[in-house]
DNA sequence: GTACGATTCGAACGATCGTTCGAAATCGGT
DNA sequence: ACCGATTTCGAACGATCGTTCGAATCGTAC
């Protein structure tokens, strides 16, 4: 069955790169069959419409980044290097990525039904594998909090696709470098001055 | 002409709420006829089509936020405290118009043509505004590392209509302090580590 | 009440969408 | 060379979309 995983990664990474350009839904199907070189006919022999065709490309990368974040992270013992450990994987695999992770941010709320419940529940895991990281970095925190300051730091990450061009002058390690040193830079800050009045 | 501008606002503001809850795309003239209580036809009568109601819900929106970050910035003298009035502002503004700014933010390139072009000038001038302040904080960076700076900073601040609820536990203005205080400390933080070594 | 512009809307149009179906083509083992 | 399973695809279907059109209705000045 090699020739057959080569034809559906090939849909899925087509299909990611459509749907990065132009979006899930101004995406057609008769786009993607182009795009693949398959008839339109044929994709459905992979895939069983076009949602999960979104599906597969959201679930195959997330996972990737939620294993890949894992590993980074368990390579350190303190604190601050897990969670600069956390952010660097996520911001340089966005880079490699951009589409699969484009589709990803973008279209979060493209799926439906049991679709969208899964997506949810990796991301689920991934903020709080973030949330547990700042809560080893500043303990006191409330929870809330700590909460949204890990929305705001994936803000940062996830807002690259809107303007960042990995072929341009700024390469991918000096934007993790950036990220990284105005998050946990600026988290001490404002911890200090909201905690301390 | 009372009456009539009136009944365009209304129907502008349910665009928004809709788009702004289904996406753009996935929204059909039938659901904004509903939602603003005319027929299908009538809305025609108000709007060129669907797209202009779009552009008009972007424009009228985009223009009110970047005439009032000009008002706020240019209630201040000091870099810092100017730098502190447009974070403030937009994520404030944000907010207190989460439909509208949602559109702005995840709606962005479903425009074309001369309405994109539109669009993007405002952005062009909101962008320019921030890099203005960026510049009088930092004079000595990188261009290219100011703009980095900006579209981080501007990533802090859209994505909260991915998760921030106006009605939750945190008020606009905390979490206003938060990302000032994250990216003020931060981009300070940025700067000394990365000029000093 | 009547005339006239402003406003509303039911009904329908053509286009395009995602999907399906049955047949054709291809492949691998014998 | 032959056969069954796998893979491909041209053609078409029903549904739904944005938009249009012409008539009906409304508001108002005379």
């Amino acid at each position: 069955m090699r020739p057959y995983d080569e034809r559906l990664d090939h849909l899925l990474a087509q299909a990611a790169r459509v749907f990065a350009e132009r979006g899930y839904h101004p995406t057609t199907m008769r786009d993607l069959a182009a795009a693949s070189g398959m008839s339109l006919a044929g994709m459905y022999y992979y895939v069983k419409g076009k949602e999960e065709l979104l599906f597969l490309v959201q679930e195959r990368c997330f996972t990737r980044v939620l294993e890949g974040a894992g590993e980074a992270v368990a390579r350190h013992r303190d604190p601050l290097d897990r969670l600069q450990a956390f952010i660097r994987h996520h911001v340089t695999f966005f880079a490699a990525h951009m589409a699969e992770m484009k589709v990803l941010s973008h279209e979060a709320n493209a799926l439906t039904g049991e679709s969208r419940r899964r997506i949810n529940a990796i991301k689920r895991r991934y903020v709080d594998l973030l949330e547990g990281l700042l809560r080893e970095t500043a303990p006191v925190e409330s929870a809330s909090e700590r909460s949204a300051a890990a929305y705001v730091l994936f803000g940062m990450m996830n807002w690259i696709y809107n303007w960042y061009d990995p072929a341009g002058a700024l390469d991918p390690e000096r934007l993790a470098d950036l990220i990284t040193r105005v998050f946990i830079g600026g988290f001490a800050e404002a911890r200090t001055t909201v905690q301390g009045g």
